[in-house]
DNA sequence: CCATCCATGTAATTCGTTACATGATTAT
DNA sequence: ATAATCATGTAACGAATTACATGGATGG
């Protein structure tokens, strides 16, 4: 689950509490993906368990509960290990969003070699919605029907072209290092 | 959750079988959405218990065992009701393209507010977006890390022009009825 | 003093995925 | 024959959402 590798590399940016963990997902990549702060802390705790990350019960502040965790090696190991394999299951398009936040913290792992081959499935993606809309939207004439479900597509098509286009920016920011 | 009225609009346009209904969810909506057979009858299921469809055993075709769905007067009246409501919960965006296609079905609803006010909530993301990239991106030199974590902001960016470019291309169909 | 933020959790329910299981029909 | 397709389900597990619950610190 690539909420792990969101998580560790926010901690690797600064040793953190799950409230702060909470809010700084929400700012970063807040923009596709929001995480509960149950969710968090079930996988602070899980992580911890594993051995990848460390808490420390910080009792400076009074009585207030406060527990702050940071990186282990073998947290780092395994977020170097997930940013250079490519991804095979779940969405790999949010997924690389992640990792081009992990490649931010630690350094280039490859990654371009990753966005290249899902630009070439992308566009295979997107060719395939082009020949349906020539088979099936082509006509001048459509009835009122045909135009909603047309719709449809071209909301697959405009997101893929987007994503295209985005890809493209990208990939030379990943090269020029 | 508006899988039930997917299925809907589907029976709605042929009654069919679970099978027959997995098949046509990928091809009508799968450029976003899959979703399995096991999901598909549980929810069958539920809209035969709550009254909305109705089953009938065929036994036409020899032993094999083959039920018909089709949609019974308080299921249309649920889907009416559905595409008439603003969507408050789940995702706004998807959940649109399940009305436009049951718009497509059973006639005007006065979408096109719907999708105007989301429109308007997009712009506001957009614009949010936007100020965010001047303040923390505009700056000509920037890092590696920065613009790596630029070019996850830019993704958000794009997508919302993308959809508010598809917005744009759907409100005439709409509104031309 | 009261609201808001900081901070951490448990419990119940629902949803989605994967695996398992069966059997008839049709095309090669 | 046998593979592919049609057709319908159950069971187990994991993930996400929602609700519930607590309590200290800070600012007005």
């Amino acid at each position: 689950m690539s909420i792990q590798h969101a998580l560790l590399t926010s901690l690797l940016e600064k040793p953190s509490t799950g409230y702060d963990l909470a809010r700084r997902f929400d700012k970063s990549i807040g923009y596709f993906w929001h995480a509960s702060h149950q969710q968090i802390y079930r996988e602070l705790g899980r992580m911890a368990e594993a051995g990848w990350i460390e808490a420390t019960d910080d009792n400076e502040a009074g009585k207030r509960r406060r527990r702050l965790y940071r990186v282990l090696p073998p947290g780092a190991a395994e977020l170097a290990r997930w940013v250079s394999t490519p991804e095979t299951d779940g969405d790999p398009a949010r997924s690389l969003l992640i990792k081009l936040r992990a490649e931010a913290v630690i350094g280039p792992h490859g990654l371009e070699r990753e966005l290249g081959q899902l630009m070439v499935e992308h566009r295979a993606r997107l060719d395939t919605y082009r020949e349906i809309e020539q088979r099936d939207f082509a006509d001048g004439a459509l009835s009122t029907a045909q135009k909603l479900q047309h719709a449809v597509l071209r909301a697959g098509i405009v997101a893929e072209e987007g994503w295209l286009a985005w890809a493209g920016e990208v990939l030379p920011v990943l090269r020029d290092r």
